[in-house]
DNA sequence: CGAATTTGACCGGCGC
DNA sequence: GCGCCGGTCAAATTCG
């Protein structure tokens, strides 16, 4: 296959229309969409999804795959979790081991509180794309995992630690695309922030690649797959999440977006953070102050620079 | 002063 | 083959 992943024009494009199509209900409802056009379960679980094989075949289908999350702060994406997650209404907690030095203060936030038990049925999904080589030495890309969020600050704390060493204009948009990569040395992971130019107010982060490491921001011992947990840890709080439906190349829109709310707040309750589930209501988010981010709903491990 | 960010240059892939 | 564009590099600059 080839590479039809260079979406030219539209950054978000670039990821969601590559060599899947993808075919999501956009019944606006609540639902949190992630979705895999390559369903590979190992591959699922390697981020973190543990499906079992009849899951993974309404995965990018229209039915897809929903998993009733009553949401609760604490909501992980660690593999068990997500099963549990599709089966019982559940909330999990999660945790990540290892290393969690720096950000020591993320476990003092004190979560947000009113966990909102919204019974709401969110919609999991994965999407990954490993470009296989081609001809001469073709970049190896590693499995990606995008989402996008609505939230006032690009860059969301994940419980890891970027550095940005690069920044693009993005074409046909007034937004610029940040590349950041792991700060770790042996790790190699990478992400990519920008807005969507048709939404300024959704940020689309886009991860390449495994940490190799842990969190630094989600101190407790786990197995909570990283990538897993930074997506979690992206959920912001406050974000309406959004999911890009299949993008044709040329166009630079994603055109359809469907609103929905965080698919499970993930992030352990000591570590990282839970996150306040949101009604995907967008008109009930407030103004967006760091301040008010940080202290109202920022929820521990997650940090808005 | 070291670390992080900025930003223009450069490189490689892809479409025409 | 050429131009466009995404992605990366690295020197300069800024920040803590």
């Amino acid at each position: 296959m080839e590479d039809k992943d260079r979406a030219t024009s539209d950054p978000a494009a670039v990821e969601f229309a590559g060599d899947t199509s993808w075919t999501f209900a956009t019944d606006g409802s609540d639902a949190a969409y992630l979705f895999s056009g390559y369903g590979e379960r190992s591959v699922l679980r390697e981020f973190g999804w543990n499906l079992e094989p009849d899951q993974l075949n309404r995965i990018g289908t229209d039915d897809g795959l929903w998993m009733p999350v009553q949401s609760s702060l604490t909501c992980s994406i660690e593999p068990a979790a997500a099963a549990s997650l599709r089966s019982n209404n559940q909330s999990v907690s999660s945790s990540s081991s290892e290393d969690q030095p720096e950000k020591s203060t993320v476990s003092d936030e004190k979560p947000p509180e009113t966990p909102i038990d919204d019974g709401q049925k969110y919609k999991i999904c994965s999407w990954f794309r490993i470009k296989g080589k081609k001809k001469g030495q073709k970049r190896i890309r590693l499995p990606r995992f995008a989402f996008m969020t609505k939230s006032e600050v690009d860059h969301l704390e994940d419980g890891y630690r970027w550095r940005k060493y690069g920044q693009k204009a993005v074409k046909n948009s007034p937004f610029p695309r940040s590349y950041y990569r792991c700060t770790n040395s042996k790790c190699t992971v990478k992400k990519r922030v920008e807005r969507s130019s048709e939404d300024p107010t959704i940020v689309i982060t886009t991860y390449e690649g495994q940490h190799c490491h842990h969190t630094v921001g989600f101190p407790r011992g786990g197995i909570i797959c990283h990538e897993a947990a930074a997506f979690a840890g992206q959920l912001a709080p406050m974000s309406q999440f959004y999911y890009p439906i299949h993008s044709p190349r040329e166009t630079n829109n994603i055109n359809t977006l469907s609103s929905i709310s965080p698919p499970c707040q993930a992030q352990d309750d000591a570590s990282g953070g839970s996150n306040t589930v949101m009604p995907a209501d967008a008109s009930s988010l407030q103004p967006p102050t760091d301040e008010g981010l940080l202290g109202d709903i920022v929820p521990p491990g997650m940090r808005i620079r």
